[in-house]
DNA sequence: GGACTCACATACGTGGCGTATGTTAAAATC
DNA sequence: GATTTTAACATACGCCACGTATGTGAGTCC
């Protein structure tokens, strides 16, 4: 177990992260006590500050990881589904919909991530789902499928109606209806940049 | 000065929110103490517990203040405006992303108040941004000057829209610029949802 | 194989929140 | 209008959590 002495690094971050995802999931950032969270793993906050500087700087680690498995997600339901550039945009921004449902990324990415790490735009995880979104943008405009627009702006707004929608999504009391209502809403919204 | 008991309990609490505005957008929400908060306007934390129940409750009449004065000003500014329903909608939308660029209610209203209160529409103040671009909507939906979508669905998009742009805005290191590129997308993306 | 590094544990101080209790001035009752 | 009652706010206390300074023992380097 753990030979050299990097490797027993590597796996005391990765249970730490682990542990703070379901954590902060759970009971949020400010609701979870390092004391805890470490002592859950056979640790002590000596390792959590030697690791991440702070609390914060976990909760970073975590964001990361999490936004980087969504944009995976995304990334390979577009490529699955296939169809025109269009459409792929179309299923990643459904993807965050959806992924943005679950409990974990409402918790930890849209909620408790703002608040502690400031405007997503400036993570440093840089916001995957933001940049997949832009370069679809990108390549639509190249072809000259979409109205001129910057596509950074249209691509904030996007991601920022889909994650929004997505909060709403998970608190409904008929979600799958809402869901359903809003990938439809999604769609048409979309279709507003696409040259006639 | 407050000849009457419920009037004076009216001016504490109004100090109390004015000093919690100031302190929460400069400082953030887990950053001001409220010892120093209370003292600063000759209170103490005593104050504070019976009026608003504990901090969250500070946070909430905060939010409260600051959504309605965003939502007041949206909508004088539409009506000055004037123009179809439809540009209405769009002058209000617009007056959500710039007034969303300010500082006071970017930290207070887009950063923590989801960690703090939660989900923005399960708010009692109910988001009214949301609310009236809802209604907006609506009377669209009726005129048959949109496609039949959900309203609130819609609605929800384009306020998550809205506000995560304006987010993007504030941080831009060329503002004014940034926020023309926003309001062109938004209005290109918004046609999405007009009847053809 | 000895000096050294460093990943983590231990120990300590500080500050902030919430609550339980006290106090004083307004309001209610007669 | 004097007494009782209410309630708005102050005071005092305990607890918990974060961050830091220091210790320690197992790897690492030459």
């Amino acid at each position: 177990m753990a030979a050299t002495r990097a490797e027993a690094m590597q796996e005391t971050r990765a249970k730490l992260i682990s542990a703070a995802r379901k954590a902060f999931a759970e009971k949020g950032y400010s609701g979870t006590s390092m004391d805890d969270l470490t002592a859950a793993v056979g640790l002590t906050r000596g390792a959590l500050y030697h690791n991440f500087g702070d609390k914060r700087g976990l909760m970073a680690a975590v964001v990361e990881q999490v936004d980087g498995e969504m944009a995976d997600r995304a990334l390979a339901e577009a490529n699955e589904a296939g169809g025109s550039e269009w459409d792929r945009l179309l299923t990643e921004g459904i993807a965050y919909i959806r992924a943005a449902t679950t409990p974990e990324v409402r918790r930890i990415v849209l909620l408790d991530g703002p608040a502690v790490l400031g405007d997503p735009s400036q993570w440093p995880s840089q916001n995957r789902c933001l940049t997949l979104t832009k370069e679809a943008l990108d390549r639509l405009a190249e072809q000259g499928a979409i109205k001129p627009v910057a596509t950074e702006a249209a691509a904030r707004l996007l991601t920022g109606a889909a994650m929004n929608a997505a909060l709403w999504v998970a608190t409904s009391d008929r979600p799958s209806e809402v869901l359903a209502e809003v990938t439809q809403a999604f769609r048409e919204l979309a279709s507003g940049l696409l040259e006639r």
